[in-house]
DNA sequence: TCTTATTTCGTGTACGTACACGAAGATTTC
DNA sequence: GAAATCTTCGTGTACGTACACGAAATAAGA
């Protein structure tokens, strides 16, 4: 086996071609004749032709750009990671020649949304990373996109409808399947309470959603006779929520089991901890500072978590090897792994995430 | 802020002297005036130089060779996700150029051990991976490679003792510790037993040893009452496991919770699956193909498992570096998550593990 | 037949870095 | 003071790919 790499010289040469030719069949261009284009591919078979991505980069002089749409966030909640995992994933991007824009709308909000995309179309992306919360609009937005030729990546959750290059994130039903099992699993309690958040306008499609149909869907086929309570918190609104709680609690007494689909857990944890509650088994979801902190402290029991970092970086390199290559990914629909935190391993994630 | 890249030339223009002057600065090579050096140093310091490393990679006309060393294995045991883990790495590296090969030794002989050690020096590694088990001889190792300067990094376990550049994989106290919080922390029993594995020759280094001391004072502090129970399995004799286990668990019909600290809990899993044995509490390590099987089926109930992919693509990444650029990794010890792993979420983390 | 399109292909330059070679200049030696 | 040595630096070429430019070769039009 030889060692010496093949280069397009060499399937020039074996071709009985010039490099020029070889370069044209190789980027689908014009102006080769059929015969030519056949030894071309024939070369390349036989010698076992791999580009170098090092030359090929190097002698690209395009630049390309990436624009991503996520949820506006303030310091310390969850789409503030998305940001950071961007940050990170646009370092591996340099070499491609490829920068990251970053738009944000607010989630509260249609209209909004609709806006920010009509931004987005204004700034001409090459290609697009969208964490989409309205189904319709993104499905419209996908169809222009695929017009203009311009590639579509989901992170955190997908619109199946859509038309998207790829999409990287956890299985939503299955994470809300896992949390059940996690709060249920061994002593199955009687009845129990749902944390939510409290949203303006009816927002069916909220990603959300598919979680707590994963639980319900647990809780139906396992434990029928389940009594699960709904009640809604405010995101910044902490008197408002330590009042509802205190009534809550006050009138059930006996339920000990606690779930939230959003990454808010902390607002309960908080509170457990300002009242000393003790003996209450609490599963949330995401790697914010202060949901460490609620499982550091044992309030939080398990929490389930996605690699947003990992999700990124496969996102923009999806993307990436697109535009430079004109490559597409292996898998369309990418679930990444759902991790269980507890007190005993919980530091070592968080240091991960630090570097790499 | 300039969206154009600095490149030497510009280094070189700024500071009043050549590309080559610029070149031999960045290379600490010989042959440069005190003065041209310094203007040279604060060029690139006002304007931002930033390597670019596909140029770079692409002019590095050098051929690196790593060897990696670590246990002997047959076909679906722990030490072969490594050697696929290595495989995958290689893949990322060629652009790099560079190539590994792996030497492996009988992890139960010591004079084994040495051998490999011997013809690992015989084949004159630009770079070093080992998966260390013998102490001493992986002291003097280190010191020969750091005479002859060659990087040797660490994977799946570290000799504090030795030199290396950097040591990737996971806590190996805490990963008892975690075990013994899954396996006792919500009912605790009165006794409990510990499968191992027995080994000819007294191996006191051993890597799991600190797995179990992490378990053990997880015990004395928290239950130290707890009876553990210490029984010794052969791999490849599966008449004798039984045996064995029938014999123990007749004697010992109260005991419901077992712990492996090894990567062979699938030894145990067939045991309960064939005598149909129900209600076990079964904790173990790694991500075999037959451990996964026994969570699916709910025999194992938790397996921890590290992220061997990523802790080998990082080492290989780390000696890329330093082999094609000379930078030193960030941190030496890098401590990579431990993963809980049950039935509910199993899938989607073994998915992962067939592209990426 | 000669010009004008059209197809097909080869040559040359650029990308940014690495390093060999050799030319100036500075220093030493006798 | 000339030759020899050493220090310091600039030039040139190579890495493998991308693409513009223009040259042949062929076909079409008059």
């Amino acid at each position: 086996m030889s060692t010496k790499k093949v280069t397009v010289k060499d399937i020039a040469r074996q071709a009985g071609l010039s490099i020029g030719t070889v370069d044209r069949v190789m980027h689908n261009r014009s102006g080769v004749a059929e015969e030519s284009r056949r030894k071309v591919m024939e070369a390349m078979e036989e010698l076992g032709y791999t580009l170098n991505t090092n030359a090929s980069l190097l002698a690209n002089k395009k630049h390309y750009h990436i624009c991503c749409l996520l949820p506006s966030f303030g310091s310390g909640e969850y789409w503030e990671l998305v940001d950071k995992a961007i940050e990170s994933a646009e370092k591996d991007a340099v070499s491609y020649n490829i920068s990251i824009d970053t738009l944000t709308y607010d989630q509260f909000s249609r209209e909004d949304f609709v806006a920010a995309i009509e931004k987005l179309k204004a700034n001409l992306p090459q290609a697009v990373i969208i964490a989409p919360i309205y189904r319709d609009e993104t499905i419209e937005l996908s169809r222009y996109l695929k017009e203009k030729g311009i590639p579509l990546v989901f992170i955190d959750s997908k619109v199946s409808e859509a038309d998207y290059l790829a999409y990287y994130g956890i299985p939503m039903w299955e994470s809300g399947y896992l949390a059940a099992s996690l709060l249920l699993g061994d002593e199955p309690p009687q009845s129990i309470v749902n944390f939510r958040i409290e949203r303006g306008g009816g927002i069916a499609d909220n990603p959300t959603l598919a979680r707590r149909h994963g639980f319900t869907d647990y809780v139906a086929s396992n434990l029928p006779e389940l009594r699960i309570y709904n009640e809604f918190l405010r995101p910044y609104d902490k008197a408002h929520n330590f009042a509802l709680m205190d009534k809550f609690f006050g009138e059930h007494p006996d339920i000990r089991h606690i779930v939230t689909f959003n990454s808010r857990v902390h607002l309960i944890a908080d509170y457990i901890r300002e009242r000393g509650i003790k003996g209450l088994r609490l599963v949330g979801f995401d790697i914010l500072d202060q949901n460490i902190e609620a499982v550091r402290s044992g309030v939080v029991k398990y929490l389930i978590v996605q690699r947003t970092q990992v999700q990124l970086r496969r996102g923009v390199n999806a993307l990436a090897e697109w535009l430079a290559f004109g490559t597409t990914p292996p898998l369309r629909d990418n679930f990444m792994p759902m991790d269980i935190l507890i007190k005993e391993n919980i530091n070592f994630y968080s240091e991960m995430y630090k570097d790499h």
